[in-house]
DNA sequence: GTAATTGCAAATTCTTTGCACATAT
DNA sequence: ATATGTGCAAAGAATTTGCAATTAC
C-alpha cells in the first residue's frame, strides 16, 4: 500500500462479492463459490493486482481457482463494471476495483513498483483539446508517469510493496 | 501515413544505416548485413513497426532476418538511441525511429490504427508538478490518447493504416 | 584464427481454448 | 434435468534462449 490517500472511495470485499453477486443474477449467469471469491480479492484490495497475484490471494485464504477460471472471472468483472484492467507496459495486465472515479492517473515508482494514482481535471480537458485539434474524436487516454517515490529515493522503505 | 505533420526530423534510411554502423563500431560489435538492413527498415519508416512488420519489410526487399536475430538488433538499435520503444497496450511492442524530439505523445485512432504524434509543453511541465506533488521524482511519462480519427468518423478512408 | 553473430528450434511468459467432469438453478 | 462453469492440459502469441554452423575482423 503506499501512503497517500486513494482516489474515491473504495468498497469493501463484502460490497465487492454482493454487488458481482448481483450482476451475476441479473445476466443469469451461475453464482459460484469460484466466482465469488475472485471478486472479493479483487474489489476488496486497494491494489492493482495481476491475474496471478489474483490466483495466490486466493489460496492464501483458502479458496482455489484454476487459472483459466481466473481469467475468465476477471473477464466477467470487466464486463460487469466493477473492476477496471489496467496496463503499465510490464508484459502483463493488471486488475482495480472500479471506484466511483471516472478516470484516473497513475504514478509508477520504477524501483518498488508502488502504484499512486490521481486525478487531474485539467489533463482531462487537455486531452480532449489535443485530440480536437488534430481531428480526433477522443474516446479515453491514458497517463503513466514513471519515476522513483519518496521512500525508495531516501531509501526509507521497509516493506516491498510487491 | 497519417496526414499530419511528423513532429521533429525524419531521417533517411541511409542515415540509419550508417549512423547505426558508426555505433556499432564504437562499441567494436561486428557490423553485420542484417544488422544493417534492420536499422535501414526502422530508421527509415515514419511507421511504428513491430518485430513481425521489421522482418516483413525485410523479406519484402530482397532481404532477410531470422526472428531472433530482429529482436536482438531491436534490441541494440534502442540501446543506441536510434530507436525508441512503444508500448500502446496492444499486446507487443512497437519501435519507432528516435528523431530530434525528446518526448513525444501518441494519438491512436482505435479504428484504423493510425497513430499520431505531437507534443505539449504544458504536458511536460504538468507532470513534473503532478509527481513534485506526490513526492515522486519524475523520470519520464507515457500518455496515449484513443479515439477516432476524422478519415473513420466519416468513412473517408482508402487505404488501411496497417 | 578467434570471438561474436546467426538461425533454427526449444523454452518462457501471459493468456486463451477444448473437453470431460462437476455444479448451479 | 440441463445448461453452464471448472480444472487440467494443450494451444497460442510474443519474445527469449541454447547451440551448432557461419561470418566479421
Amino acid at each position: 500500500m503506499t501512503s497517500a490517500p486513494m482516489v474515491g472511495t473504495s468498497r469493501t470485499a463484502q460490497q465487492g462479492r454482493e454487488g458481482f453477486r448481483s450482476w451475476l443474477r441479473e445476466h443469469n449467469l451461475p453464482v459460484t463459490a469460484q466466482r465469488l471469491a475472485i471478486a472479493e480479492v479483487v474489489i476488496g484490495s486497494a491494489q492493482h493486482l495481476s491475474a496471478e497475484e489474483v490466483a495466490q490471494h486466493l489460496s492464501s485464504h483458502g479458496d482455489k481457482a484454476g487459472t483459466a477460471t481466473v481469467y475468465r472471472t476477471l473477464d466477467l468483472l470487466v464486463r460487469s463494471g466493477l473492476v477496471v484492467e489496467r496496463d503499465f507496459g510490464e508484459g502483463f495486465r493488471r486488475f482495480e476495483a472500479a471506484r466511483d472515479v471516472p478516470h484516473h492517473e497513475h504514478l509508477l515508482c520504477t524501483v518498488c513498483g508502488a502504484v499512486e494514482e490521481f486525478r487531474d481535471e485539467r489533463l482531462e480537458r487537455m486531452t480532449t483539446i489535443i485530440a480536437e485539434a488534430h481531428d480526433f474524436a477522443r474516446h479515453r487516454h491514458r497517463l503513466v508517469i514513471q519515476g522513483v517515490c519518496g521512500a525508495c529515493r531516501r531509501g526509507t522503505r521497509t516493506t516491498p510493496e510487491r
